[in-house]
DNA sequence: CTCCCGATAT
DNA sequence: ATATCAGGAG
């Protein structure tokens, strides 16, 4: 495992590498960007984006969610996958935006998670980004980049690799964090070919000198 | 744990 | 062909 001093060494590799790190699904309020990260679950974000370009015309209000079948707004959103699920959920949380909090989105994570389709994920996203609450949500790269590091052990579940951050990672730079480690996962620390060769964080990775060793 | 699921990269 | 993608609910 790693100590602090090599964490915050693998923090600052990361931030020389993707200074500009933060969240890249396209909202302009809250209401959209629970939308859109709930449309995100294994999906990439880039294809959420060429969805919302449409769907957030259409779409203005949870009324307007609320107004059309739910076979017409399963088409609006068919190009994602988990479609018939996501469009449930849309719905039932467009309700309930409704019913329990005056139409708005509610600012806080224990709050967002009673929302359908809205889990620790998901809450902690909107928290960070729509509210500038610290959180750090571990999605599928936080998760593997964090252990592929040594940051957390493998048998880890989502929620123990979330409290070891939130310990080991200065809570005024919980959310920068998330970002960086996102984007290191998503464009080098990739899951099918992560760019070891490349990567200046070889030496202290323990997944990477596991790696290097087979291509010997 | 399983199921939900289309688009894309490899 | 198949693994993977800003997961969550039952």
């Amino acid at each position: 495992m790693l100590n602090r001093k090599q964490i915050r060494y693998c923090l600052d590799a990361m931030a020389e590498m993707f200074p500009d790190a933060k969240g890249e699904l396209v909202h302009s309020n809250p209401f959209e960007l629970v939308i859109a990260v709930l449309l995100s679950a294994q999906c990439t974000d880039k294809l959420v984006n060429k969805v919302t370009a449409g769907l957030f015309k259409k779409y203005k209000t949870p009324e307007d969610y609320l107004a059309v079948t739910l076979e017409e707004l399963e088409q609006d959103i068919k190009s994602i996958g988990l479609y018939r699920t996501k469009a449930k959920n849309i719905k039932k949380l467009c309700q309930m935006l409704l019913d329990d909090y005056d139409g708005e989105v509610p600012q806080t994570k224990e709050e967002l998670m009673k929302l359908a389709g809205v889990g620790r994920k998901t809450a902690n996203v909107v928290a960070s980004i729509a509210f500038n609450e610290p959180a750090i949500a571990v999605d599928t790269h936080v998760e593997r980049i964090s252990k592929r590091l040594g940051i957390s052990r493998w048998k880890d579940s989502v929620i123990e690799v979330e409290e070891t951050l939130m310990r080991k990672v200065p809570r005024d730079e919980w959310s920068v964090t998330h970002h960086r480690m996102i984007f290191f996962g998503r464009y080098h620390c990739k899951a099918r070919n992560p760019n070891c060769p490349e990567c200046p964080l070889l030496e202290l990775c323990r997944e990477g000198q596991k790696r290097m060793k087979k291509v010997l």
